[in-house]
DNA sequence: CGCCGGTCGTTAGGTCCCTAACCATATAGT
DNA sequence: ACTATATGGTTAGGGACCTAACGACCGGCG
C-alpha cells in the first residue's frame, strides 16, 4: 500500500520509494503507540519531549527549548501554554534579559515525567523485540547515515 | 539530542530507545522535506498520497480511501474538501447506497500529480545515496520486522 | 545619544490529524 | 414489517506543527 504512492513514473527507483514510505509508516506507527501510552497521563509526546529536557538541562528559554526540539518559537508557545494549564511547567521571566522568559518544570511535572519515562521504556523494548542487538545495532546505523544524506540536502526541487 | 527523552529510568534499553527515537527523527525529516518539495504545487503530502491511490484505484468512498491511508473518515472529510477546492478531486453521490459518496480524481488532479510524482522520485533516490541496493533491502527488511512487531503490539500500558 | 537591524515571545491564520457525537441510510433479527 | 444495530459522511472541538507579522527589547555603530 505505500507503493500505491509512487507508482508509474519513469523514473522510479522502487527500492528509494520502499525505504522511505516504510520509513514513514513505522514512524507513525511507533509514534501513534507512544501517544496511546501517554493519554491517561494527560501529557502528549511533545510535552514528555520539553518535560524530559527541561528536567535533564535545567530551566531555559522558550528559543533554546525550540532549537533542542527542532521545532519553532511559535510551536513552543502553544507546548508550554498547554503544560503550563496542567501545572507541569512554569514560565518566569529572565532578569538579564526582559525580552526572554525562563521555563521552568515544576514538581508535578517531575513525578508525570517518572511515570511517563517509566511506561514508554517498558515497551520500547518490546517495539525492538524482533530484532537482536546485533540488527538493532545496525538498523540505527542505517538511520544516521540516512539522517546525514537528508540533512545534508538542501532540498533541490528543480 | 533524541536521548534527551529518556534518560535515568532503572529499566531503559538505551538501544531501544535509540531505535525508536532515530526512527521518528529519521521519518520527521524525511517528511519534511517532502512537505517542502510539494509546497510550490499546492499539493500537501497527504493531499497527494489521495491523489495517487484514487488515479491508481480509480475513483471510491472516502471511506475506502481512509482505510487506504490509515486515517479517520473525518480525516479524510478534510482532506477531499482541500483537493476539491483547488479542483484536483471531485464528490459524487453513489447510487447504489445514499449514504455513500465516490471521490474521484480531476484532470487537473492528474496533471498535478504527474508532476508531484516526478519531482519526488528525483529525490527520492538522493535521500537513500548513501546505502548500496543491498543495504536498502537490509533496512526496509528491518522496517518490515518492526511493523508487525509493534502492529503486533497491542499496547500494554500495565 | 539615537537609530537600526536582530532577537524574544506571542498572535493570527492555516494544515493534518484525532475523538466524539450527529443524522441519514442500510441491513439484520425477530 | 419493525425495530435494533451498524455504517457513511459531516461537524465540533482539540492538539501539534507551520509561516508571517507584530510589539518589546537588546546591541552596535555613527
Amino acid at each position: 500500500m505505500p507503493g500505491d504512492y509512487y507508482e508509474q513514473t519513469p523514473d522510479a527507483n522502487v527500492l528509494a520509494t520502499e525505504a522511505v514510505m516504510n520509513t514513514i509508516a513505522t514512524a507513525d506507527l511507533l509514534f501513534d503507540r507512544i501517544a496511546r501510552l501517554l493519554r491517561p497521563l494527560k501529557v502528549s509526546a511533545a510535552g514528555g519531549l520539553v518535560l524530559g529536557i527541561l528536567r535533564d538541562h535545567g530551566p531555559m528559554s522558550p528559543s533554546e527549548l525550540g532549537e533542542r526540539l527542532i521545532v519553532t518559537r511559535a510551536t513552543v508557545t502553544g507546548l508550554v501554554d498547554s503544560l503550563e494549564r496542567r501545572g507541569f511547567a512554569s514560565r518566569a521571566s529572565n532578569p538579564a534579559d526582559r525580552r526572554s522568559l525562563i521555563v521552568e518544570i515544576t514538581p508535578a511535572g517531575l513525578t508525570v515525567l517518572q511515570e511517563l519515562r517509566t511506561v514508554i521504556h517498558r515497551n520500547e523494548r518490546d517495539f525492538m523485540a524482533a530484532l537482536s542487538d546485533d540488527e538493532v545495532r545496525t538498523y540505527i546505523g542505517l538511520l544516521h547515515r540516512i539522517q546525514e544524506t537528508v540533512t545534508a540536502t538542501s532540498g533541490d526541487d528543480g
